[in-house]
Order: C-alpha cells, then sequence, then structure tokens
DNA sequence: ATAATATTTAGAATCATTCTAATTTACAGG
DNA sequence: CCTGTAAATTAGAATGATTCTAAATATTAT
C-alpha cells in the first residue's frame, strides 16, 4: 500500500518533519543505497540530510549549497549522480520543470500531489486526500502499466497574494 | 464550468476531431488571437492547423515541421513566438518536461489528465471522469489561487508492452 | 602494501528554449 | 500606387539545466 487514501489533512504541509521520521527516513535511503551495491560516502550521506532536512523541496543547485557547508570541494556532478541513483532506487520523487530546475522530494518518495506557487516558486506538498488509489484503476480501465502519477496544482499562494493580489506572474508552466 | 465532470469515457484518447471541432477550435484560437491584437498570418494559421490536426500532442519542432510543408523557409522562433502568444491567450496547454522537448495541446487548452509512455513518449488524452472539480476545492481548503493543474500518469503504453513487456525505461520524468 | 574498483572532479558537450538585432512584410494614409 | 510605421519573421547567439567524459582520487579486498 502506498499513501492511506483518507488523511484528510488541510491544506499546505510544510511541517519541519520530526526526529523520528528524519531519522527513519535517513536509514531508509541509505539500506536502499547499499542495497544496490553503492557506498554511503560522507558527501552522499550530507546529501541525503539536506535533503531531508528541506521543507522546500529543493532543486539540484539548492542541494549542492547545502552539501558545499559540510564538504566545501563538492562537484556539481555529485549531486546530480547521487539523484540519479536515489532516482534509480525509487528513494527520491522528481518534480519536473522546464523552465526552472526541477525540484525533489526525499521525504515522501511516491507520487503525491503538490502546490507550487507560480509566483515565489514555492513547492508543498499537497496532503489533501487523494481520490482513491489512481493509479490502480487508471492501469486498469487504460492498459497502461501505470508506474508514476503527476498531480500538481499551479497558482498563488497565500503569502504572495498578501504580497501582491495580481494575478499570474512568474513562471510559465503548465 | 471547465469540463463536464463524469464523461466517463474508458481509456485513452486519439480520436482523429472530426471537421466540426475542427473548425471551431479553429475559429475560437484565431478569434483570441484578433482579439489580443496580434495578426493571424499565413504562418500562424498554418500552425494552428499543425497543432489541431495531430494527435500527438506535438512538440515545437514538430509544430516546425509540419508549417514547413507549407512554408519552408519558417524559422523556429516563429513557433516559439506565437506558442507563447498562445499560451499567454489560454489557448494551448503547455505539457512540461524538463529530460524533453514540452507537448502541446491545442484541442483541450482546459487543464486536463494525459497518459505519458515511458518508452515511446507518447502523450495521450485521459478523458476518464477527473474528480469533481479539483481546481475549486483546493483553492478554498489550501488559500492558493490555483490557476492551473496538472495531473499525468506515467507507465508504458499498451503497443510498448506488446513490443517489450520490460518495465521501465526510456525517459526519465517524474 | 597493491591492485582493482568505485567515487569524485572540472570542464566540455548537449539540447530546449529565449533573446537580439537586423530584415522583411503588411498596411494605413496620402 | 507610393511611403512610413509597426508588426512579424529571421538567423544566429546566449542561456541554463543537465549529461557526458576522461582524468584524478579514494576505498576495499587480497
Amino acid at each position: 500500500m502506498l499513501r492511506q487514501a483518507s488523511k484528510a489533512s488541510i491544506g499546505s504541509g510544510s511541517s519541519p518533519m520530526d526526529e523520528a521520521s528524519f531519522e527513519l527516513r535517513l536509514s531508509e535511503m541509505k539500506a536502499a543505497l547499499r542495497n544496490k551495491g553503492v557506498a554511503v560516502t560522507r558527501k552522499r550521506a550530507k546529501l541525503l540530510e539536506v535533503l531531508l532536512a528541506s521543507d522546500r523541496h529543493p532543486s539540484v543547485s539548492e542541494i549542492h549549497e547545502g552539501v558545499k557547508t559540510a564538504y566545501p570541494g563538492t562537484s556539481l556532478a555529485t549531486i546530480y549522480n547521487t539523484i540519479e541513483i536515489l532516482k534509480e532506487t525509487g528513494q527520491v520523487l522528481e518534480i519536473e520543470f522546464s523552465a526552472s530546475a526541477n525540484r525533489y522530494d526525499g521525504r515522501i518518495p511516491a507520487s503525491h500531489p503538490h502546490l507550487v506557487c507560480l509566483q515565489c516558486e514555492k513547492v508543498e506538498d499537497m496532503d489533501i486526500a487523494a481520490p482513491h488509489d489512481p493509479l490502480d484503476s487508471v492501469s486498469q480501465v487504460t492498459g497502461y502499466d501505470i508506474v508514476r502519477l503527476r498531480t500538481d496544482y499551479y497558482g498563488t499562494c497565500p503569502d504572495c497574494l498578501k504580497a501582491s493580489p495580481s494575478s499570474s506572474g512568474g513562471r510559465g508552466c503548465a
């Protein structure tokens, strides 16, 4: 089972993630890497921590910045490499954008909807109950072997609405 | 109102679009351009036809190829320019990818779900009934001014399953 | 220690997209 | 019909995220 279907909590989720879940996810991710036969180096460990510590759904360069605070010489390529491995092991969810950098969710690597602010480019989890396992039903009805669902809501976040109640600005993503 | 909420037709939609709807959409798009004060030049008219004639959700270069059959000297920039105007007037839906070219839906410019084959990169409309106006309810619950929803299902299409029943291949989009 | 392997690196290459500055086209008023 | 102004179009350069490459470094098992 992926996510319970009726967790109807409300609104946008930007909780700082409690210690326990943090450590649990961290171990899961490390285990997944080891499982695949790749080493959990210090830089990779730091990358995982940066990824989990942020509630921003960080981009590769944001992660890079975070890792560099501990290991200044780290190359961007290392971040891209490791993210690639995490994708392969299903330990990170990639949220694609064509007009700006992709964003990554390491906390909840399974498909789930997000709220994307077109103005400030915030990306938040939207932990409203999703329909009722759309993946399965869509697979059955369409004949596709559905492996991933992307659902993103785009608009202006309450903060930006307060700041400038104008409508669409910023990024051109659909 | 955007789309009726219980049109529960089944599976993937790749109908060739009947003459009547084609002409109707074409006029709508042309009217929208004129309305904005931009001319419907021959190249732009051809672009609209190419966009509507294709059930592939074509990319900019596919559109470019189509326009070039009628106007060989057409520049890529013209396609990008016109697509940009269409986006501004809400006459085309952009389906973003970071690992490959964006795709465009001129037939149904409002937000709606698609099926994306990870192997052959087919993009189909998924005309299964969506929940029940998610945009409004999400706006109310989150405080966002939601203007656009992206819902895409990723997997392997029946054709590709037949050809090679292996699992995930191809593009790395989420 | 040593050899074999995996990791990391800097920088080059790629590719879709956007920008720029110049050229061409359309067209309104004489 | 001509002419001037604005819009449309163009080729090519610039951008920016991502991927690739080949060399350097670190790790591990023997």
